[in-house]
DNA sequence: CTTGTCATTTATGTATACAATCTGCTAGAT
DNA sequence: ATCTAGCAGATTGTATACATAAATGACAAG
């Protein structure tokens, strides 16, 4: 059941290529690439016209996309581009954190006398430990295929872990804040910024986590599993830290784009 | 900004006295009430009639609320209705214990070396707890009145603390959990469970848990802030239980309708 | 030159017609 | 009697026309 990551796109019902769908993943790429600015509004006619949709099926996709969060209802008329800034995305991986934390503890509390270690799913983080461990000697920021591995593995470690907390109201929301931009478990960025050398770093201590979350399971340490969770999302934090200062210049990579550095005018639209 | 509960709905834009608003709320309630059973396909034409608007905004309503947890999408068609189980009501309360916590914690980390006494959401605070004192003894499960403003007072508190840990992110993720049946601080049922003996018992200790929390935060003792908000989060669970022990029989008033006891046939529509 | 009002224009909100798809039923065959 | 295929009905997905409210710009008054 919740064992894939895979369908499509879970909501907005209809079959995965219907309009509704093409309008939604598409307004996403390009909200998440960076094509719009902080406080733009989206008009919806031009939209339409630029994903091949009619403004139906657009309609769908701006509520959908203002509940995910990526955009903001304006307050007299239609939608703006929300406008995030580094300490927000901050606080939603504290808040991914605090989840998996959570979910780490029940996973341990709710496995019952034969302990985790029983179950399938603690089989499949176990695995996917194993293969880390190869897969992050072999990354060197330069083989693409290793680093692909690597985000496929560590999506699967925390998948599990979900799993294994049997919650529906856990699962639900790190699916809602997978979709803010950088809060996921292995957020897109890790993709461009592993070649720097404190990113890697940065991987290595994460797979060490990894073990020591794996260890804290078996032996039911519920709490030292939530606190060892906690400070494993912080990792993403350094992560993205790490890239932004990189960047303090001008290029910022199309997908940093849509971060503003601090509150600016946070208040109102213009 | 973030001082006043205001604003109808936030989202969905369109002035509040819009069909979208006035489909979106009217639906809310019905669910909320538990009009549908849960699993019920939710037909649009049907319920557009009975909520006198047109297809078009129902759709917008069912699509926000699908997002806000109380619909599900059908896999191949439209809507149904989600289907509860006192265990996701119960993890999601705990979720909003997180949250709060976090924020306390903030709200103490963030306030700097003037401490959080200088602010002025502390100050609210401070009233909030200092008029529930008195409020909390006139409770006697008669005094609709008493009830009434101890929501008020409560609701107030709690929006404080929000207001102090300065995070857009903890902000939304509240307003989202606290759209969830029985998940907000000062839930919809209190109001007709209080006068139960044990939940008004409930009332007080979760009185005095907020003068404990405003000393740790005069302290400065973020850890302690939020640990006293995690627990003090799981008197709503109590309050929940106690409520639903009462009924077990038959009646279960409409609130609680949309809970059902345990997984049964989880899985499909039928 | 500035400011306020009004008309025009443009974009969104709503209703509805049409198309596509699923559901359920009936009839026929095994 | 049961299962399958095909057809009819109903329901959702999509497009679009129309209504309505906001933004824009022009013009006049101060």
């Amino acid at each position: 059941m919740a064992t894939s990551r895979a369908k499509a796109d879970d909501y907005t019902m209809a079959p995965s290529d219907s309009q509704q769908m093409r309008a939604l993943l598409g307004l996403r790429e390009l909200l998440l690439n960076g094509e719009f600015a902080p406080g733009e509004r989206m008009a919806e006619i031009p939209l339409a016209n630029r994903l091949k949709v009619s403004r139906t099926p657009l309609r769908v996709a701006l509520i959908s996309l203002e509940h995910e969060g990526l955009l903001a209802a304006h307050p007299t008329r239609g939608f703006i581009v929300r406008r995030f800034t580094l300490q927000d995305i901050f606080d939603t991986i504290e808040i991914r954190g605090l989840l998996e934390g959570m979910a780490g503890r029940l996973a341990v509390e709710r496995s019952g006398m034969r302990g985790v270690t029983e179950e399938v799913a603690f089989q499949r983080m176990k695995e996917a430990v194993a293969e880390l461990d190869s897969v992050v000697q072999t990354l060197d920021g330069k083989s693409q295929e290793a680093l692909e591995r690597y985000i496929v593995l560590n999506e699967g470690f925390h998948q599990a872990l979900l799993d294994l907390a049997r919650s529906e109201s856990i699962e639900r929301e790190m699916q809602r804040l997978a979709k803010m931009p950088f809060a996921a478990p292995s957020s897109g960025f890790v993709r461009r910024q592993a070649e720097l050398p404190e990113s890697l770093h940065i991987l290595r201590i994460g797979q060490d986590q990894h073990h020591a979350i794996i260890d804290a399971m078996m032996s039911g340490e519920a709490t030292r599993v939530e606190n060892l969770l906690r400070e494993h999302a912080r990792l993403s934090r350094r992560n993205l830290q790490i890239a932004f200062d990189k960047h303090r210049g001008e290029p910022m990579p199309s997908s940093l784009r849509i971060i503003r550095e601090s509150a600016e005018n946070k208040g109102e639209t213009r």
